[in-house]
Parts: structure tokens; C-alpha cells; sequence
DNA sequence: CGTATTTCAGAATAACTGATATTA
DNA sequence: CTAATATCAGTTCTTCTGAAATAC
């Protein structure tokens, strides 16, 4: 009964407040197991990003991770020293650098989603593959409705 | 079709990635709320704890709340000097502060959970009622399996 | 003496701001 | 001259660590 860890009810009858702290639990994890080899959640999201919608420029990438462009500068440095992007100067206008995936970032990335699976299939255990497609299916949704902010 | 601010199929896919991002977008908007009252997500939810679990210790309270002991002296100063909580030296260990919520503070709490109640239904608008409900028995049964970890 | 509680000071981190160089 | 891009330096914020003071 006494549970010294319990969540207060008036917190646990909030659905936000269950979906930001699960969210939370769930990027820890992730986040954990990539700064084992010192990443970030954005770098998976960068390598994501460039290989599901092509090349992008910093600023457009930095604009649809919704990260700063001067933190996503970064980012990038990071991923070209481990040649898993190419930056190269766009010559139709030469302030834009054009990120593109490599093949070793190609191969970097399935390893990412790979560990990315296996640690969600560990913390969605309590549901079935019913329960977790119907909350897939919600989730998407409000992420769609949330987005035009 | 070409949205630049879509996210990449890759990380959609993703239950945890959509539970992590909307998940952080709802912290977010409650915590803005907040923020303009000099309240952190903490403070709403030490004093929920309080009014539903009754006084704790500050060690206790910092282990529910999953908050270090030092960050939670700090919030708990702030809600004694807004005349929310009483702090009192126990009598048989003196080394313990018990922490009790007083009738201001359960005016308070009143407040934030209308607000975050509001928020909340703004929130989760793209479902309809039916839905709000499987979504939030889904993540009460995600937060208790994440629990023990 | 060893341990528990509170508290302070500061480190590590992530997210954001401002300024600068380059180019359009 | 104005605006856009990338980049650097530095600020704030949260979270965590280490250590001191007090009490058991």
C-alpha cells in the first residue's frame, strides 16, 4: 500500500502528466544507451532525417529537428569527423552548406534504430501488440495536432 | 506534401519517439504556464503530493517526487515563502523537516490543477473522449511498469 | 564513531542569445 | 545597404556531485 514512490493521484489522473513522464522515462533510456558512444538523441534524428528526406542545408535541417542552427553546427561537426555525413558548399549560394548521409552513416543509422527498437519493445512490455499500435495510432495524432504551434 | 518541419518517417515510427516528443510538448506548455507565476513542474507537484498523501519529510517528499534532496530544499523554500506549506522541525528526530500543506497552499493547488486541466483538454483536442481514455489507461499501465526500475 | 538529514556551493548539460564573417 | 547562413562565445537552466553542519 504505503508506497514511498507512489505518484500523487491528482498527478496520475492527468494524461499529460503520465504522457510527459513516460516520454521522459523513454528518451532517458535511448539517450543512455547513445551516450555510450557519445551521441545525442539529435544525432540519430539528424542521420533519420537525411536519410528518410534527403540532403539538407543546417538551416533546414536545424528547422525540422526544432533545434538552434548554431547548435546543430555542431551536431554536424560531430557527424562529418566520424564520416557519417558529407558537408559540402552548395555553389549556387555559397553561405549554404548541404549535408549528406554517407554510406557509413547509412550503416551507423540502422544500428541506431536497431537499438532504438529493442529498447522500445523492452519499455512497452506491459502492452500487448494490439494495445501498442492503438496507442502508436493516438500518439500520432496528437502529434500531428500539436505540431502547428 | 513537402512540409519542412515534417518529422522523418524513421523517428514517427517510433512509439517512443512520438511519447518523448508530444510527451515534452505537453511539459512544456504547462511549464510556460507556470513559469509566469515563478513556478516550476516541481512545485505543482510537491503540492499535490502533500494534499493527497498528507505531510511528508523533505527526504521523503524528494524520493516520490524523484527530485534531489538539495533541488527539493530549494522549491520547498520557495513554497514556505509563498505561505503554502508550514515547515516544522520533527520533535523525535530533529534533524527532520516535516512538511505540511496549509489551506492557502490547497487554494494554490486548486488553481494549478484547473490550469493544468485546461491545458490538458487543449492538449489532447484531436481525441475525442472515448479516446482520451484508452490513451490514459495505456500510459497508467507504461508508468507502473517503468516504475520499478 | 558511523550514519542520516538538510543545505550550500559548484560542476556538467542542454537550450537559448548575441555577435561576427561571409555571401546573396 | 539589407538579409540570410553558418559559426563562435557566452548565458541560463536543470540536473547532478561533493562537502559541511547538525542530529541520531
Amino acid at each position: 500500500m504505503a508506497d514511498p514512490t507512489e505518484t500523487p493521484p491528482s498527478l496520475r489522473e492527468l494524461t499529460t502528466y503520465l504522457l510527459s513522464r513516460t516520454g521522459k522515462d523513454a528518451r532517458t533510456r535511448l539517450a543512455e544507451s547513445l551516450a555510450a558512444d557519445g551521441l545525442r538523441l539529435y544525432h540519430h534524428a539528424a542521420l533519420a532525417a537525411l536519410a528518410d528526406l534527403g540532403p539538407h542545408t543546417q538551416r533546414e535541417l536545424a528547422a525540422r529537428l526544432r533545434l538552434d542552427p548554431s547548435d546543430l553546427a555542431k551536431a554536424a561537426d560531430l557527424l562529418a569527423a566520424r564520416g557519417w555525413i558529407d558537408r559540402t558548399r552548395d555553389p549556387a549560394d555559397r553561405r549554404r552548406l548541404t549535408l549528406t548521409l554517407t554510406a557509413a552513416g547509412r550503416t551507423r543509422l540502422a544500428g541506431l534504430q536497431a537499438e532504438a527498437r529493442a529498447l522500445q519493445d523492452a519499455f512497452l512490455a506491459p502492452l500487448d501488440p494490439a494495445e501498442r499500435a492503438v496507442l502508436h495510432g493516438l500518439l500520432l495524432r496528437l502529434h500531428a495536432g500539436a505540431a502547428p504551434q
